[in-house]
DNA sequence: GACACCATATATCAAACTGATACTATACAT
DNA sequence: ATGTATAGTATCAGTTTGATATATGGTGTC
């Protein structure tokens, strides 16, 4: 389940361009499963070598043409086999978490920083998940109102933690401030 | 803050060699940021290159030549300015909730199989935090400890909100699948 | 005794992905 | 007039992933 893969389920909803599917995973999937210009279009050009799907071109005036991608019957059975794995990933690279690891080695004041935007962060995704809800969860697959709900459960534990004990890790690293300090200068 | 400034930051701890910093990447930082020899490798000698840690080889036999790194104060500088980054990000990656997209091209019993599997892994971390609860909590910063309440929480997260939806989207999965079976066959 | 597997330890490589940038054109706002 | 947004495709350097190679000794098991 790769960049290809995804763009393939994608497309089961119907026809696209890969600038239609970057939109895609800026909206609902961005989440949980982002992508670039950088792997979509190397993702469709391979999905249409390997007939998983079909391209037409259609030009348009100043404009590039736009490439429509359309998926096969083979690339239904591809996507069939790519979703009978039965141990799917759920990864999480976060540098926020890291730098939280070193946070006795940071100023406090960065400290707070970082946390408070982290909250904003968060926000803005249960902003969006907010809107999800209201226009897009019955035109959509169960599947996706799922993942919504997932995303949400999951932001609001991160928010709550923060809250609950954000305070705390400031506090710690303002007793070692001294320590560190003089390590410093 | 990518490998080579998380190296950096766990080299603050002391010295070590690439093999130790994988061990580390597997067991305390392995639930929000992995890495493999094929990052850590390159990362500690770009580190080494540009003077952010010095090396001794460390010969030793029927075994490859230890390589030690420590630290230098100009890695210290580095690793402050990489800390003082206000936005650390936080990324997720889940061919998981990308399957669960797609729920409803696939057999319920795939579906329940997935959901299943999933939670097998949660606990699978819930236990490995317990552990280091039990073990290296005291002898750990602060920020550490942290990282771990906030893994705890988002997995507890998850597993919640699998149990209490994934059964309705396994129906929801079941519903529809004669219109799939139809389409497949 | 043989065979498999794990720990120690480094290293490399193809394939994939990231994030930025380039190019073109229209439109709307400052 | 300048900036930003939308619509479109495309490439590229740097990074990361996951597997594999190499070498040896210990431990477990049939």
């Amino acid at each position: 389940m790769d960049v290809k893969t995804v763009c393939l389920g994608m497309l089961t909803d119907g026809e696209a361009s890969g600038y239609d599917l970057k939109k895609h995973f800026e909206s609902s999937f961005g989440h949980f499963f982002s992508a670039g210009y950088g792997s979509i279009y190397p993702a469709l050009a391979s999905l249409a070598e390997k007939n998983f799907v079909s391209c037409e071109c259609v030009p348009q005036e100043g404009k590039p043409d736009r490439k429509v991608y359309r998926i096969t019957e083979k690339g239904r059975e591809k996507l069939q086999a790519e979703l009978a794995k039965p141990n799917p990933s759920h990864r999480v690279r976060s540098e926020f978490l890291a730098t939280m690891c070193f946070a006795h080695l940071m100023e406090p004041e960065q400290l707070r920083t970082v946390l408070e935007n982290r909250i904003a962060e968060i926000e803005t995704y249960e902003e969006m998940f907010d809107e999800f809800e209201a226009t897009c969860m019955k035109s959509t697959p169960h599947g996706m109102g799922f993942t919504v709900g997932m995303g949400r459960a999951v932001m609001t534990a991160m928010k709550n933690y923060i809250e609950a004990h954000g305070d705390q890790l400031i506090e710690q690293t303002e007793v070692v401030e001294p320590l560190r300090k003089s390590v410093a200068s």
